[in-house]
DNA sequence: ACGATGTCGACTGTCGACAGTTTTCCCAAC
DNA sequence: GTTGGGAAAACTGTCGACAGTCGACATCGT
């Protein structure tokens, strides 16, 4: 990516502020359900055990309370956010508005180059499928379809889906078993390749409404055990 | 919208933190362009003037920060969001994408009511146009467009959209005048009314694409001029 | 005159502390 | 056993201060 100099691959140095680093640490925490849904957190507490002055605690519980990982009640705290089934509703309602959208668009106009870089994701999708890893298999599945949001070329849409994925992330934690065989997760990818080739919007449409279904009723099926 | 206790309209009493108050009184000096896009905000500078100390003023920019109103540059500071014309687009086509989608939803299920409300607040609005009040209109158009979402039921839909009505605002602040008489603002609201009575996602589709394609040139043409 | 280097001022990142509020816990009263 | 009140503990909101870093300007060398 680089351009001139000879020295070759410097990453960047950027030092982290502690604000990234301790929203990493939380984010991660809520996701492993390392707290429980609705548990309050105490800014004292973490920035003990986490060696750090309030100060970025603070700031970053308000990062995460954009994105939707947390609520605050003034004078009340912070709390890790609790999912009802309406909300659930409407957060996979809000990703099928997304990806419709950016799926609809590619169907006119999808490069060659744009094709194949969803069917490399596809084949790196299968591969964590098939190895076991289910953090990774979730993630790569995420990602699969943030590059399909990605190649639509609107970075205001995509930073709207990035604000939902970690939403996604916390309804995926519902989830006590994928159920999903690696050939299953396999053709359902394909066929929303399938149907980006084909260029037409409707059928596009039609696939991204099934497969986000299909997602979605794992989720509700999961908390329908739970609760 | 409050159901029932009997007690009436009670504005439930919240002590308002400094940070709200902060990022209220900052919101309102970007939309009125008291601050020149990109420009630098200081921290100590802010606080001296608003009197209160820098802790309150780091919060409420971080919360300006993710409504898009300013960015952030670690150990630089905060910036005032200087929108290009390509970031324009992409906000208008996140637009859309949120507006047809629930235009799409009410244009099966509308109720009666929904439509009666929706038609209340075009008037509403047309009156806020003849009154010559320039922001007053624009917020109340903006009202419409989030009754509009609002009546889709997704309350997730409804706070991006709201998130996305910050970064509206200051689109709209590009536009040196408006150009449109209160007759045109009425008919075009209209149109989507009576797309919406005649319950074809299909029209309603159109007629939306027609209302922000509209809006999106109206601002592309401010920003035109202005560069 | 022009580029590189050293220095200074201003600012952000982070911290510890104080004040006011909320929660909890204990005890008394019914 | 349950309810109500009150004091103490814990917590959040806010503040002022210190240290590290960035940008600008002056200085030096060519």
């Amino acid at each position: 990516m680089s351009s001139s100099s000879g020295v070759g691959d410097f990453t960047v140095i950027q030092q982290r502020n502690l604000v990234d680093q301790v929203a990493d640490l939380l984010t991660q925490a809520i996701i492993d359900q390392r707290f429980a849904p609705g548990e309050r957190l105490s800014e004292v507490q973490l920035s003990r055990e986490l060696g750090v002055s309030r100060a970025p605690v603070r700031e970053a519980a308000r990062l995460l309370e954009s994105r939707g990982l947390l609520v605050s009640q003034p004078r009340r705290g912070f709390f890790v956010r609790a999912l009802d089934a309406r909300e659930l509703d409407d957060i996979f309602d809000l990703r099928l508005c997304l990806e419709r959208h950016a799926i609809e668009r590619l169907a006119l106009d999808a490069s060659s180059a744009t094709l194949a870089a969803l069917a490399r994701q596809v084949e790196v999708l299968c591969e964590a499928a098939v190895s076991g890893n289910e953090s990774r298999r979730i993630e790569e599945d995420l990602n699969f379809h943030r590059l399909l949001i990605a190649s639509a070329g609107n970075r205001r849409l995509l930073k709207t889906f990035d604000d939902l994925a970690h939403e996604l992330r916390l309804c995926i934690t519902l989830i006590t078993k994928t159920h999903e065989s690696p050939d299953t997760i396999a053709d359902s990818h394909q066929w929303l390749l399938d149907a980006l080739a084909s260029g037409s919007p409707a059928r596009c449409r039609e696939a991204i409404d099934y497969h986000i279904g299909v997602a979605r009723d794992y989720v509700v099926r999961g908390i329908g055990d739970s609760t």
